[in-house]
DNA sequence: TAAGCGTGGGG
DNA sequence: TCCCCAAGCTT
């Protein structure tokens, strides 16, 4: 029996029961296949079933306001994925009268739809015989093939690439690319693999050789940034103060307190004297809760520092010069905004609660 | 082309 | 606690 054969029987044995997996549809498809872009399954699950049910079908998603796709998609993550999204909802129903591109080569030119989404979405909704590459491919073809190219290298993406459309099965291309990253979600894992349990075990390569530990390999070198954020929690009469994130960074389209970004650890005083301290509080009189409260939140390539100043003022802040939007406390929730600061936001009800 | 983009879970 | 990793894409 074939490796895809063997394989795909392993498969309709031991696939998890998922809710996208019902369907056909290339919305449901596409929908899922984006919010599981380097997210896992389990995470992911809750915000595709909020979205099928607020949005039923591309006309739904298209006519919505960014706000509030945001909103749905807060605490996901790369939120530049529910922004593509909305506007790849947009141009379908506008050009396309709401009907999906139905080849690998039309769904890569969508926004926010590459290599990898563009053949699961074909392979899966449309049977076009395309493989496909995801992290899981990378490491069950690179220990199957007992393969040490860098996966994150132009040359490893070709590689992996060629080996996964050799395998494919072309009867059934959305089975067998499903499989194989079924395979890696359950079996071939990242750390302690369970290859007493792998359909594949007699193929491999890696397990022959000793190298499981070893593969897939990376190239390696990433750099990590420190950055330094002090929030500011206004309370004027139960209104604070938020601003939408627009220029090019982190947290893009998200809402946030006012800002004082600093490079190094900045005690309050200093905080005091920065301009924007002095223009924001200039009309009126402000009264700093002792307490500061602070958060260390881990990305991917930076560290973010954050520190909570709660502020009472007698007074609306200047606005003039900084445009902030004023909000009811209780009302916040409306607006999607960082992990962070909903995490900041909980503990203060969780404390009241006390 | 390499760097940047979030968050949560697990070892 | 820290580091790795996860159904990748964009610029």
């Amino acid at each position: 029996m074939s490796i895809a054969e063997t394989l795909e029987i392993w498969y309709n044995i031991n696939s998890r029961k998922l809710p996208w997996r019902e369907s056909v549809s290339a919305y449901h498809i596409w929908l899922s296949e984006i919010i599981l872009q380097q997210t896992r399954v389990n995470q992911g699950l809750a915000y595709y079933n909020r979205f099928v049910e607020r949005f039923p079908d591309i006309r739904a998603l298209s006519a919505a306001p960014v706000d509030e796709v945001l909103r749905l998609w807060q605490g996901l993550g790369y939120y530049t994925r529910a922004r593509n999204m909305h506007q790849t909802a947009q141009m379908i129903v506008n050009k396309y009268q709401g009907e999906f591109p139905v080849t690998y080569d039309a769904l890569l030119k969508l926004k926010g739809i590459g290599p990898y989404t563009a053949a699961a979405i074909a392979s899966i909704a449309f049977n076009e015989p395309v493989a496909l590459v995801d992290g899981n491919v990378f490491r069950v073809i690179s220990r199957l093939y007992g393969i040490d190219t860098p996966i994150d290298t132009p040359k490893g993406k070709v590689v992996f690439m060629q080996h996964a459309q050799d395998l494919l099965n072309t009867d059934n291309p959305g089975l067998h690319n499903q499989a194989m990253m079924e395979l890696g979600a359950l079996v071939c894992l990242p750390r302690n693999p369970r290859c007493t349990e792998c359909p594949l075990v007699s193929h491999c390569k890696a397990l022959k050789h000793n190298t499981i530990s070893l593969l897939p390999r990376k190239s390696g070198k990433t750099s990590m940034r420190e950055r330094f954020f002090h929030y500011l929690f206004i309370n004027h009469n139960g209104f604070t103060y938020i601003k939408r994130r627009e220029n090019k960074d982190i947290w893009k389209l998200l809402y946030e307190f006012p800002l004082i970004e600093t490079d190094r650890e900045t005690d309050f005083d200093q905080l005091r004297q920065t301009t924007f301290w002095k223009e924001f509080f200039a009309k009126t009189d402000e009264r700093v809760e002792p307490q500061v409260q602070y958060f260390r939140h881990q990305l991917t390539h930076q560290t973010l520092h954050c520190r909570f100043y709660t502020i009472h003022t007698a007074s609306e802040p200047a606005l003039d010069k900084h445009p902030y939007l004023a909000v009811k406390i209780a009302e916040i929730s409306r607006y999607a905004i960082p992990r962070v600061i909903d995490r900041f936001l909980g503990n203060l009800q969780h404390e009241r609660l006390l």
